[in-house]
DNA sequence: GATGAATGAGACTTCATTCAT
DNA sequence: TATGAATGAAGTCTCATTCAT
């Protein structure tokens, strides 16, 4: 009958498990909200677990895609491409928030298979990240006395964390959130006086 | 007859917390554990969620005090004052990662007054960093066109990612993250030349 | 499969309530007697207090139909409506004396809109009572000396206060009951002699 | 320390369970009230079943005390020593309105030899009611056309039924109530003309 | 595609009570 | 006299899930 009902589902529970979390948001709150019954749910998902790995997909998947876009563009310096990835995470923040926060909180409800796919991708996510360092260091774009892995686990950090704070429609917009923080991490706080 | 009942509960509760997530873990998880009964677990907290509550202010006010004890350091640079900050962050993650960890994900399941409490105390402790980063501004040891809030907001959340992934006794320390992350934010990934 | 599951719950909670009162007939004794379990029974209510309530509605609903009824009927003297509501109300006593138990009896534990709802239809009968006291009296075959609240007060309380003793199959039947109260209270118990 | 504790326990126990029920006030909430710790409780009452016991036997013994003063009485017809318990039972309700509520709603939550002792006290004023009829029909002044025990059942239920509504300082006062009472119970509601 | 009825395990919590001190 | 710590049973209720229709 309802031709994207599979769709609407997944987006109820995104709204829903953002707000009261996934464990306390009951699949009776999510078919209510719609309007069908259980019955409906299990006929779309075979377990509370598994819409949430979806959901968790989703996003990831996305979220590597875009990444590989910037990534695969020719003619870039490697300084512009980690700019162009701090840039699409805040925006992916403000775009899909909710869907990010359940990302950033919710792994400890995926087991098993699933939840070494997932973590497989956000590994992945961040060894590009790492990957886009190591190049700029052979370039000599980046200094080389920063050990890439750290580099990539402290820009990731200071952009997830937005999740924990940032507000669409708040008095910053993503762009200049994201022209700060890429400005800090190449050139740092200190004066220059103090660094040359 | 135990003389140290609560705190052994809040202990073991810490522990089943990290691992299983809040919702996940029962009372009757943490009462088998000790080997005592439900009954006595209400004798000492009058809910499960007072008992997060607890958790929470017990790691969030060891931080401001900690906090506090830097910041109040006579004779001291802000530039210090910051890293010493940074460092004292992730050494929390390092011997307190269980509750750090309850304390960044849980968050959801405190209600009312309580959570207004913890909100306030979490606001402080970043306002205080930002306060270290605005008078190193006047000072001039910091730079003026960074927006200091925004510069809280990245060392922050650079630090507190780590939760999701700094292992006690893995390959590095938490001397040296701190140490990199200092370095990075204070002066940048780029390669000298291109600064000056 | 069961068609009538939710008639026979309450049929059972009738009994239950009954002889352990409210508060003493526990979720698992209801459902225990009938071999079902508690998922069950909350499929049918939504809490024990509904059950309650709708275990007192149906009896005062009742109430009220048969009170109507007799109201209604054309050609009868108020005398003999009145004489009609005090055997109706003993009958049910004796017919439905477990339903009569549990609404006189249980009435603390139901709060909010339902307390409301019950509230007014109780009232909502014994007002009728009084009407028809008011009426008769117009009509000239009650005395007007006595205030009529107090007489329906006074008549209702003594059928009422069958619930405490009367036994079903004991050596008065619910008509002689009936008719004892209702020439006591026409009549009185003084001796002619004393009244003329 | 307290020199009445147990008076005090007593009465605020009677406060508690007549607004919440007995079942629902528990010891904690006789306790809080009073700011004494359950430990005290239980060094005056054995249990919860005793204190609700000693409550009811110290209403049925005042109220059969009374009761007695009144029969005892010399130079009084029958018809004013019924119309002096009419009064005395009001009376109760209006002065001890949460003792007679508790001893009408809660004699379930009694068993064993309390009960019985109970229960046997109960009819005992029922039935010394019940004697006073029998003696005033003796001496002619009331009907022999009406069995006694029903008389006493009626007189008794109407009157005990103002534990429900009666309130004090309502527009009533307890002897108007007793007044019209006792009127309707030895004349009856019927205008002269129908009787004679 | 979707429903309604039922399950059964387990959740949090409250309670009357005990007992050493 | 009174307390504080602990018990253990039981309470109400929610939940994810199943399955015949």
């Amino acid at each position: 009958m309802e031709p994207f009902m599979k769709e609407k589902i997944m987006k109820h529970s995104i709204t829903l498990f953002e707000s009261k979390g996934f464990s306390e948001a009951s699949i009776r709150d999510i078919v209510n909200t719609l309007g069908v019954t259980k019955g409906t749910f299990y006929y779309y998902f075979s377990s509370k677990e598994e819409l949430l790995t979806q959901i968790q997909l989703q996003y990831i998947d996305y979220m590597l895609e875009e990444q590989q876009r910037i990534i695969e563009q020719p003619d870039r310096t490697w300084k512009e491409k980690l700019s162009g990835i701090i840039l699409m995470t805040i925006q992916a923040i403000e775009g899909r928030g909710s869907s990010a926060r359940i990302f950033f909180r919710e792994l400890l409800h995926i087991s098993g298979d699933s939840l070494a796919a997932i973590k497989q991708k956000r590994d992945r996510f961040r060894l590009n990240v790492q990957s886009v360092i190591e190049q700029g260091i052979e370039s000599g774009e980046f200094r080389d006395d920063l050990p890439p892995e750290m580099v990539a686990f402290s820009v990731l950090g200071a952009c997830n964390w937005c999740y924990t704070w940032f507000k669409k429609g708040g008095s910053l917009s993503d762009t200049e959130v994201a022209a700060v923080y890429t400005e800090m991490f190449l050139n740092g706080i200190n004066t220059i006086g103090n660094k040359c």
